[in-house]
DNA sequence: CGTTCAACCTGGGCGC
DNA sequence: TGCGCCCAGGTTGAAC
């Protein structure tokens, strides 16, 4: 499920993994789809052994991982800097501890830290259909760079966000999961933050108005932001984990998402289930209705 | 512009 | 206990 907010979980997670020197990098056979954009599990290997990981970034739901040499003086071939990007989609994960199952491991990384502790990183995938890159720095441009992903969800502004979207005669919802256009935002989070700005999913994007547009841009950063600090949302299933195999917190906190038919917590209408673009939203249909309101 | 569908995968939950 | 469905935090590309 990773979205925004388990993403920068993860990345919050592996920053311990900083400055780890890769002694060894495996690819357990046959676990890595060979998609396009996915380099050979050999060349993988190959080219992570030895690097150092000098940051951890995020970018929208995407990790990506600065890969430099290192600097005990050895004079190795100074590549340029490569960039580990892992996109976890469904169910991938980035862990330092665990893996849930050993079956589901797709890479494993191990290392020394700087002070020669062992250590290790590794991306753990259920279904399988995450992918890993490694890239350069044009490579990453492309990738992560602003022709693919608009502004991260909790940095953008709300001139921006409207100038983006304002125009749009998409629904809402569905607009707020287009990538390009704002970077992070997933099906949980979008319906969670149009129930806390009172706006009904299904709206076109230039019938919201002034008002709507404030609420739902401080919604953003009010659900995501709680989200973070709960460490992310861990469904019935339990596949999402933090860095350290635990489940987030963030799920206790939904108000409409998978509650279909149950209470909203606010006024005790049943929560409605809808389908847009193929996918599930939830709402409240007092609470989020296109009529004008009174209360946030 | 916009939507719709299929594809990529594994596994949990439900009805029968 | 099992089978057959339906469903899922995402993204992409093709077709209309």
């Amino acid at each position: 499920m990773p979205e925004l907010p388990e993403v920068e979980t993860m990345r919050r997670g592996i920053a311990s993994a900083i400055g780890m020197r890769i002694d060894a990098a495996e690819v357990p056979r046959g676990r890595l789809r060979p998609l396009a954009m996915q380099p050979e599990p050999e060349r993988l290997v190959k080219e992570l052994s030895g690097r150092v990981i000098e940051a951890v970034g995020r970018f929208g739901k995407r990790i990506a991982c600065r890969l430099g040499w290192p600097t005990d003086g050895r004079e190795g071939d100074r590549d340029r800097v490569r960039w580990l990007v892992i996109e976890p989609r469904m169910t991938g994960l980035l862990l330092v501890a665990g893996p849930p199952s050993e079956e589901h491991v797709r890479l494993r990384l191990r290392g020394t830290h700087a002070d020669g502790a062992a250590g290790g990183l590794l991306f753990w995938d259920r279904r399988g259909l995450g992918t890993v890159r490694l890239v350069d720095a044009r490579g990453l441009e492309d990738v992560c760079g602003p022709q693919r992903l608009g502004p991260d969800a909790l940095q953008i502004g709300l001139p921006d966000l409207v100038a983006r979207l304002g125009d749009s005669a998409r629904a809402v919802k569905v607009a707020l999961l287009d990538q390009r256009a704002v970077a992070g935002i997933g099906n949980l989070y979008a319906a969670e933050m149009l129930f806390a700005a009172g706006i009904d999913p299904r709206m076109p994007c230039c019938q919201l108005g002034r008002a709507r547009w404030e609420r739902l841009h401080l919604a953003m950063r009010q659900v995501l932001e709680e989200a973070i600090e709960l460490e992310g949302s861990t469904l019935s299933d339990a596949t999402y984990r933090t860095a350290l195999n635990e489940p987030g917190r963030y799920q206790a906190r939904h108000c409409v998402y998978a509650r279909e038919g149950k209470p909203c917590g606010a006024c005790g209408t049943a929560i409605r289930r809808i389908i847009q673009a193929q996918r599930s939203t939830f709402f409240c249909p007092a609470c989020q209705s296109r009529r004008p309101r009174r209360k946030a």
